[in-house]
DNA sequence: GTCTATAAAGCGATAGAC
DNA sequence: GTCTATCGCTTTATAGAC
């Protein structure tokens, strides 16, 4: 087992559980690992387990979100690209965004760089992007920050009614006020 | 010093730590209340102190939005009172939601009745003024579900970055969306 | 690299004085 | 009704065997 090999796992824990509701022993448990185990992967404790976390989901969404938004040629095709794997990653609703969970709770000031810059970056990269394909510039910005806050607010709802269609739905909306 | 006037405190305590962030010192120190007192006026500890803020929330809303929406002959003026209630309820984007906090964690579960019929009430009292002001069937349930969902990811998004803004644009651009 | 044992602190909750 | 003292348990984190 190499320390990649858990970030994903600590993942599931801290969206299941939250920072604080993240206890190690639900962290042992959901990775089938020990103290001792965790602790030579992560000295820095749970803290240094959530920022890894953090900045793997960064790195994904950089990958398969954001860097594409910003460079694809096609840029409509990138919008709808990126509204497609956002929708397989965020499991059609039944997942939630840990940054957003991040984002609500207090210890969002213990990580506010890695929370502000991940949503800032996913605006830009989507306000380029509707730039890119005809929209004026504040009309590009606002309609970007619409989007994120939709997909945001689509989570919180379909998980709140435990209902996924909600979060499907929302999305189905979004494409259609992004290009209808 | 009264039951009723600890609940709203409480709400705060829990608004901004979370149900399993909001240590009983938390609570003490946002309360002014040591745990006697506080055990005194909620022998249930913690979860019968969430259970009451959570009733009183609802209760709030449902006499300032729900009801109203339900209720009042001009549908279209009991919308735009309805988002002026919520824009200064929830502070301009500088306060959260403590319903769609506790739905995003695991607490969800333990409180499912309050937190589904609290947003289950909100979308269905909102489709039924938007029916009321003339929307199909159809598109009212589809267009309440929407502003629902776009409050709480505006407040997501707000905190994330730090910039209530977000929210009073959001809240903005939903109005525009509703009439214009 | 993984484990068990253990430490120190904090947790939710209770008891009982006043 | 509010307090302090205390219980039993869990927490994060460390130490050290293997």
């Amino acid at each position: 087992m190499e320390r990649a090999d858990v970030i994903p796992l600590l993942g599931e824990v801290f969206r299941a559980h939250g920072f604080e509701g993240a206890s190690l022993s639900a962290i042992t448990a959901g990775t089938g690992l020990g103290k001792g185990s965790l602790y030579h992967f992560f000295p820095g404790g749970k803290e240094e387990m959530a920022a890894a976390v953090l900045q793997d989901i960064d790195g994904w969404f950089e990958r398969a979100v954001f860097a594409p938004l910003r460079d694809e040629p096609d840029a409509a095709a990138a919008i709808r690209a990126s509204l497609a794997a956002v929708e397989q990653y965020f499991r059609s609703g039944r997942r939630v965004c840990l940054v957003g969970v991040f984002a609500l709770g207090e210890v969002r000031d213990r990580f506010a760089d890695e929370v502000e810059g991940y949503f800032a970056r996913w605006r830009a990269a989507l306000a380029a992007a509707l730039q890119r394909a005809g929209r004026p510039e504040a009309e590009a910005r606002d309609t970007a920050e619409d989007a994120v806050l939709t997909i945001q607010g689509a989570l919180v709802l379909a998980r709140a009614l435990d209902d996924p269609a909600v979060f499907t739905r929302a999305l189905a909306r979004l494409e259609h006020r992004l290009f209808g």
